[in-house]
DNA sequence: GTATCTGCAAAACATTTGCCCTTTG
DNA sequence: CAAAGGGCAAATGTTTTGCAGATAC
């Protein structure tokens, strides 16, 4: 947890798939992925890795509360919607202005001090919205 | 899931915790409050109820993503802050308008459709702010 | 009466951990 | 080689489920 963890072949090809491939994935799914690169590759060691991603700040872990957790490679700061129709996750931006200005809200009436967020957006996305009319 | 469910002491117990001793409980905790009044309560049926008082729109659960869901009775709609030093969970509200604000804006950039929104701040609260100096 | 609720225990998951061997530096 | 990484399987923690009996309507 100190010092520099040492190279693993297995962690840098997740943290590559996370980079690449797709944008959210859970651990099952990503060690799917590698199973045929590393017929031996054990679920557990996955998830050690991806914590380990985790700790260095290279990866986002989003518990979205279905089940298991996605995580994602981390990218300029953004937000998460997420399709109640189709259960895809979207990237969102939402202006930094308007973040600051809810932590400056919440500083000023309550006096805690916001340091990060977790933000989910809820709803039907444009595909859904499209597709039902 | 479709019909109106029969009355239970047991859930009934369940909400009115909720709604009175404390705001942000676990399954767990709840189970614990209610031992000595039915000392042959099961955990799982705690789980059951608190999951048909979610599906009756009467509790929140908050998958806060550390181990275990916590649950609140549902109030006017309201943010959490959950401080890192502490672990407490606080109730903070936003303005609407910036709400509403941001909503907008996802829908005019990405065209998706913002029902409804899960936010989390996280930071220092009020409490631990003034010990630390 | 019959459908729902309950306690109980087992099952189902997601995630972590211990052990012992392998790899890295 | 000493320390970290990996495979494997068992352990852990949370939540769900099947079943037989109790309860509500």
């Amino acid at each position: 947890m100190t010092g520099k963890p040492r190279a693993s072949k297995q962690r840098d090809r997740i943290l590559e798939i996370l980079q690449s491939n797709r944008i959210h994935a859970g651990a099952q799914w990503v060690y799917e992925q590698l199973r045929s690169e590393y017929p031996h590759l054990s679920l557990g060691n996955v998830y050690r890795n991806l914590n380990i991603l985790v700790d260095l700040g290279k990866v986002n872990r989003l518990p979205l509360g279905s089940g298991s957790d996605v995580y994602e490679a981390v990218k300029d700061p953004h937000y998460h919607f997420i399709c109640d129709r189709c259960g895809e996750i979207f990237d969102v931006e939402i202006p930094e202005e308007l973040q600051a200005e809810i932590g400056r809200r919440i500083q000023e009436t309550e006096g805690h001090l916001v340091v990060s967020r977790s933000v989910e957006y809820h709803g039907i996305c444009r595909e859904c919205r499209r597709r039902d009319q």
